[in-house]
DNA sequence: TATGAATGAGAATTCATTCAT
DNA sequence: AATGAATGAATTCTCATTCAT
């Protein structure tokens, strides 16, 4: 008896996926992908083994799976953060805003995420990760198109990087400690800041 | 005989750890520190496998190695570039040229690099990366500090690690083709004047 | 309600186990015993793999029980046409015949049937093998007792095995695709032929 | 220093290899290729599991190897012995007692050898046996060509697949332990005769 | 009766590290 | 100092079997 679309075995199925994505977040995240232990990852999820992979064909299409979902989550709550935002202003704050609390609130995802910058540069990453970060920027660049009169595309295209850099540099410092500052409204400030001055500043 | 303060010994010891640690440095760049084998980095330097142990007590110690000597020399090319400079324009440019080159030319030192601040999210990383890191921060804060007049203290701090958030940007952005713009120079430019007009306009 | 000895449950019984060895035959020939997944023959079968276990206890009396069938409508068959042959010569043909004709006509069951043998090396085999196989030479010798006046009990004992060997050569040639003679009949005659001049042949 | 064309190394790793090598043969032959364990096999070979594989890259190519081992020393042992005989009839028992006799020593290896052309129904099986195999019975067929006068080619072939098939029975009896006859030479005795029966009977 | 999700023991393979030569 | 053969712990993945539905 299909209700909704789903059947009982669906929510089952989507339940014990989600469980598991979650527990290989935080393993992969507490230990990297090699040194990330199936075993592990079953143990967190409270799980056998081989349930895991009943879902999961590979190690390494889990932590792919674990990837996208958490990249799809983040970048839907920035994307819906941006599109409510009345001005440019407003949605470069959204960005980082949102960008800085996501990663608060899942400092564990920060490590996949960050790591897989690391990857791309030997080619190794995976192109859905390529695609949903340069979408991003591509969104940070044309709120900047539309908030600006007589800057350049190429400087839009800079100035979009330039944001995307100063967030995850500012979300690196709160993660490692290196920053002495707690109060992600302050970062969030001076970036916001930093960029108004340099795309406005003639 | 000792002679200059080496013996032959010493010679040959430090030139074996510079094959070795280039051959690590290679083989790290390339796979990973989790998929890097100890035999291959033998076989990069030439050597056997056992060898290796002679020079460094493990794997991890071998990474670490590899990690700070590359730093040593990315910090020194830095701080004496940036020491001849006689601006503050002048000394933010000696940056980011001298990091961007370094690794156009060290493309594999990135990973290592890179990565490490992924593993100082966790904890996880070495104390000696996260001093040299900071170091070059301070450089840049005091830099920017003696070259502006009514720039507070925390504005300087601010500035600075955005200038290291933006160099690393442009440095991942080449190295991952992730960006349109070969030439150095534009990039560069960029960065600086985002900088200058960050700081600099009131 | 029985009817003529056998319920409705009974018959749907017979009907299951005999899809299920039908496909466990397929598999276990195709794959060979271990390399066979319950989960293959399952699907083979069009069951669910929790059903196989309603009928059979395990893989191993599965196995064997698809062994046992096959050889016995192997045996049905060579007896019947044994009993239906008017002479010596006749009865060797039939044997002959009707063994390579069954495994012409199930060659998969043969990889289970030849396999066997090589269990029964290592102790290893079922009993019900072993008093089938002993069986059939059984019957070759008596027809050729019966054939023969003046031949000691034990050439007619070697002489039954001997008829047993070639065939098992024969159909063996035809399965590996060794022989370069694709008449069946031709290879029966000359296994006949050589029987009886072996026998005859004063 | 080599001797001999061999140095130290070499003569080591000959030794590791056949050490290896014997020991496989007795697993493979106790458990069938899928139930030994690579685990077992280092045991048996007084060696730790990992050692193996620096000799043989993966269980299937050591199962190959101590094939082919076993292989080469039969068909060794067997080409000499027909070398020597001086007739038909010696050649004849040539090949039968050394086979017969080959298997009597290395019944471990028999289980091997023989579920080698049950691999070969399925077309699995290493072609270097096929191969093999196939000379033995041209050797087999050459020689009672060479033996008789105005026996077809046809007749040829087929009698020495005769006689490989009843030497194969045999020396499944024997090791079965269904044969009543104890003896080796009455067993010999009796396919040669069977053969020769068959052939120069007219 | 039938199902198929869950289990967990077990197997092949890898590789950092050791140590006799 | 240099070697590389030997080790065995650790890891991924499979699959026969069970059992709640």
């Amino acid at each position: 008896m299909p209700v909704a679309g789903k059947t009982r075995k669906d929510v089952v199925t989507e339940f014990r996926e989600a469980e598991i994505l979650d527990a290989a977040r935080q393993v992969f995240a507490r230990r990297g992908f090699a040194d990330a232990s199936m075993d592990e990852i079953a143990h967190a999820a409270g799980l056998a083994k081989g349930t895991i992979y009943l879902y999961y064909p590979s190690k390494r299409e889990l932590y792919r799976a674990a990837l996208r979902a958490g990249l799809v989550e983040l970048v839907d709550a920035v994307e819906r953060a941006m599109a409510k935002a009345p001005s440019l202003a407003a949605r470069l704050e959204a960005y980082v805003t949102t960008k800085v609390a996501y990663f608060d609130e899942h400092s564990d995802f920060f490590r996949i995420y960050f790591a897989e910058f690391g990857n791309a540069v030997c080619g190794s990453s995976d192109p859905y990760f390529r695609d949903l970060s340069l979408r991003q920027v591509g969104m940070l660049e044309q709120a900047i198109r539309e908030g600006t009169k007589g800057l350049s595309q190429r400087a839009a295209h800079e100035a979009a990087y330039a944001v995307a850099d100063l967030t995850r540099g500012v979300i690196l410092r709160r993660l490692t400690g290196w920053s002495r500052e707690p109060k992600a409204e302050k970062e969030v400030a001076f970036v916001v800041d930093f960029a108004k001055k340099a795309i406005g500043c003639r």
